[in-house]
DNA sequence: GTAGTCTTATGATTGAGGTCATAAGTCGGC
DNA sequence: GCCGACTTATGACCTCAATCATAAGACTAC
């Protein structure tokens, strides 16, 4: 996260966008540095089929799309406004000026694209394999490693319905149904009132 | 890349490994950026039945393991040499009093990070997708879209064993072997002498 | 050149996830 | 309070990648 002062002297603006608004799509090239201040945002693809996957989902002090500001690539994947989310948004040549001037904030955004790069290192073996519990337990223990919760065993709430995690996953529903019901029997997650809960 | 000048100065090192060794290891924290001069790396997992699995692998000029720099975790994969290498390596240290005093060595950092971020979001849609036909062509898509070959149909020949393939899509040496077959009668690639040519 | 290993190859079998159909529970909007 | 859309749920069937077995071609080291 880049502090907002900064960002403003550059100078980055404020937008809003509602529920549903998508922020940039696949193909498009980008122009902006996004920095969430309020709300969430998810990146999804569509196969052919009209299948959806959910690259990622970022919360408020997250940025997203940064890669292709890097390199000459349009976006992989459309950003979504999960809910109202209100922006930061730097323009493309004041960011790369931001970043020459601003050592430490280039530092910070290695940072950043780092903890991604480390996260999908850790995920991609699990999720390309076969297993489909496995690939819901990774998603599972990333939630969990990833939210404040360490209140004590089945007090973290997954934040997700069956049909988003199929998205993340690359599974269907039904399977996904089916997979937390194995689980709990397992004795690796408890379902109360639908909701997941995680030991 | 960074100019081996410019690494040389702060100052780093050459480093020379034999084919089948290993460079870092899962689970080491990190004490080196490294750059290859000369040779393959490629970094890969194996998970609990042994399977492995290729993170990357990476050639000549470029860069390898920096995420761990910039956060406080271990390497989340092992490196190992896929064939003798040359490496200029440079301590952690020296490595961030670089990005502060070069800040256009630490934006081509980021570009490096967000081109690996770049590829991870091409391939986990598809990677997580059921069809292994369709994972296939989604790795060789990438592999031919950075290569520099643009010499017509069937001249860009893919640098892997059907193995590799395999561990690079999470797939058998089996599914891959007949899943190339399978294309090569649609017309998608040719095979010549066991080697793969796409159009 | 020869042994040993890696790579490519092919057939038979099987099991797990996808697909399709159907339905009940839940939630939001009017 | 009712309707419609979404979510969770369950059964039956099917498809296809994994698995296991076997073998031939290619390459590497000695």
């Amino acid at each position: 996260m880049i502090p907002e002062d900064i960002l403003l002297s550059f100078p980055a603006r404020f937008l809003n966008y509602k529920k549903g608004d998508t922020i940039f799509s696949k193909g498009n090239y980008p122009s902006y540095y996004y920095q969430i201040r309020l709300g969430e945002v998810k990146m999804n693809n569509y196969n052919e089929e009209g299948k959806e996957f959910i690259q990622n989902i970022f919360t408020a002090g997250q940025s997203f799309g940064e890669p292709p500001l890097f390199i000459d690539e349009p976006y992989p994947a459309n950003a979504v406004a999960l809910s109202n989310v209100e922006l930061i948004a730097l323009g493309k040549d004041d960011f790369l000026k931001m970043l020459y001037q601003h050592p430490e904030v280039s530092i910070e955004i290695n940072r950043s694209l780092a903890r991604r790069l480390f996260y999908k290192a850790v995920m991609a073996p699990e999720i390309s394999s076969q297993d489909s519990n496995k690939r819901l337990k990774t998603l599972f223990n990333y939630q969990k490693g990833h939210s404040n919760a360490t209140d004590g065993p089945f007090t973290y709430m997954v934040p997700l319905t069956r049909q988003q995690i199929a998205d993340l996953t690359g599974l269907r529903v039904e399977t996904v149904i089916r997979g937390v019901k194995e689980l709990e029997k397992e004795g690796y997650l408890l379902i109360r009132q639908r909701k997941i809960f995680l030991k």
